[in-house]
DNA sequence: TTAGTGTATGAAACCGGTCCCAGGTCAAGC
DNA sequence: GCTTGACCTGGGACCGGTTTCATACACTAA
């Protein structure tokens, strides 16, 4: 491999010159520029990007950390990471954790390696404490409200959006709203600010209501068979995705029975398909932001309005 | 920061050594490794990877080349490619190209410039030969059958599948097939084995029963409207993707029109909602399949059975 | 006794860049 | 004539590791 002192001897001049009319700086003589790069065309020279890196002290490049991939929550969050990081020079680096401990302590050990410049979190196992403790050896970004502890943040308005869907179902008429959740976890963001919107509206979320452990839509088809056996039944249900909620849907439909009154999230396709009311978290413009938090040096929190869209 | 000659320095002992003890590597005497380890912990030291990539010549990590994330299609390639890459203790890095070749030609001096180990093409702009000559700077994966050419590949049997499907649509008595494509492109693999398949079973692809430039819901939804108007019409539509053909399908429904039968590919949720019949590509194990040949060094292929799903 | 082998250790080259600093030229301004 | 400042250049420290090689010691087999 050709570096940059080959050039610099085959080129007569030193390494110093190289290096200027590498990064295109002034205080180079136009022959000896002219020269320098005739012969880093000739030998096909390209600058290790790894040396530079480490030289520079950083990567430019940014990790996110998300329980998996394939789901349109994180995929969504993904999309609009990579469009920010893109249009700024940066690179996102993928970091799948399948919400094990372990697995995310390493990627902080890599941010404190000086792996990548930035951690974003779009779901997290480990406490709010732990990424503090490690802010220090880069920028974190969580994509939850940190409340008062000083991590940066990209969040949506769930609680404010939550509860004017569960209060427009409430206005229609229907009194016993079921819930899907998928982790039935402290830690989890999603789970705390259902139960406190359900609370505000409904009152106590009681476990009858309530079911735990759906991501996909097969698990929302066995969230469907349970609310369909539940007696006394639900009359409406709020669930954590559109295709969870669709699985329900289908449950009720394929078994000649009336599903109730659907309330999903993400305005995915099959809220619309399936022509249920939905709440739509602009998930490309939270991952935009926590992009540009990442990337800024600032502790500041940045909000993203959800939107409730009836059908 | 602290580095290994400050550990090395307050250990008493060389650099070498403590690099021995970092790597775990044999000939440590006991009590030094345990010194040198009870420093490093005391001083919150952790080898810093960008310098261990540049002493290595590799950096584990594959760059991942796609025109956009916020795709079913890619989504669901990235997905095995990153739960193969997590498993081998490899990094991926996400490289959008909206299609461009310019930025496709980045990505590759990026290789040159060592940033990856490899380079998978989950799509491309760029000529197959393009690829071959920046071969020599890393393994270079594609998403195609790459016929003669000597470049490692991870691709589905399209061809036999789009057969297969279009000619059980012809057993069932479908003899007038509209087709829906992203992109009317040579480059695309998609594209030129739609044809081919159309050709074999249905003879010459008429622009008539042909509409262009689908890759959304809408899109789809545009198709539908563009056949519901055709006369003569077509009885069936064969599409580039399931969401395609939910928005053909949606089209029709919406307009109070009997939709013809579909064929969707990808086996999403929505051609399960849609109860249309699908072929499913397997585009995780063809992730999993396109990771593997990347840190292999071998010109190989691999084939991933396609799956035609009748509903 | 001697040659041979396994274990342990550190000096220094190396990976491939960036950049500070010292030193030199040259023209303009006083 | 002298100072000043803009322009140009190269030496070498530095980023933070890995690895080769030379050396030394302890122990065993011939």
């Amino acid at each position: 491999m050709t570096n940059i002192h080959d050039i610099a001897r085959l080129s007569g001049y030193s390494v110093s010159t190289v290096s200027r009319v590498i990064n295109h700086q002034k205080y180079v003589a136009d022959e000896k520029r002219a020269k320098v790069e005739a012969i880093m065309r000739q030998l096909d020279y390209v600058p290790n990007r790894v040396a530079r890196n480490l030289s520079n002290g950083q990567t430019k490049t940014v990790g996110v950390v998300m329980p998996y991939a394939n789901h349109p929550y994180f995929a969504r969050i993904i999309d609009g990471l990579v469009s920010a990081a893109f249009e700024a020079g940066y690179k996102i680096t993928l970091l799948p954790t399948n919400y094990d401990l372990t697995i995310e302590r390493r990627y902080l050990d890599q941010l404190r390696s000086k792996a990548y410049d930035a951690l974003i979190f779009t779901s997290r196992s480990s406490s709010l404490e732990t990424l503090e403790r490690y802010r220090k050896y880069g920028q974190i970004v969580c994509c939850e409200d940190p409340g008062e502890r000083p991590l940066a943040a990209a969040y949506t308005d769930r609680e404010a959006s939550y509860i004017s869907a569960l209060k427009w179902a409430q206005a229609q008429g229907y009194q016993k709203m079921g819930v899907v959740l998928s982790r039935n976890n402290v830690i989890s963001a999603s789970t705390r600010v259902t139960r406190s919107a359900y609370q505000q509206v409904y009152g106590k979320l009681t476990s009858q209501h309530l079911f735990v452990g759906a991501v996909t839509y097969e698990d929302g088809y066995r969230a469907g068979e349970y609310f369909a056996n539940l007696t006394p039944g639900v009359d409406a249900v709020f669930t954590n995705g559109d295709d969870i909620g669709a699985g329900v849907q289908t449950y009720f439909t394929d078994h000649q029975l009336t599903p109730p009154p659907i309330i999903g999230q993400e305005n995915l396709l099959s809220s619309r398909l399936c022509q249920f009311s939905t709440i739509d978290h602009h998930l490309e413009a939270l991952g935009r932001a926590a992009f540009k938090l990442a990337t800024g040096q600032t502790t500041t929190h940045k909000l993203i309005k959800s939107e409730f869209i009836r059908r």
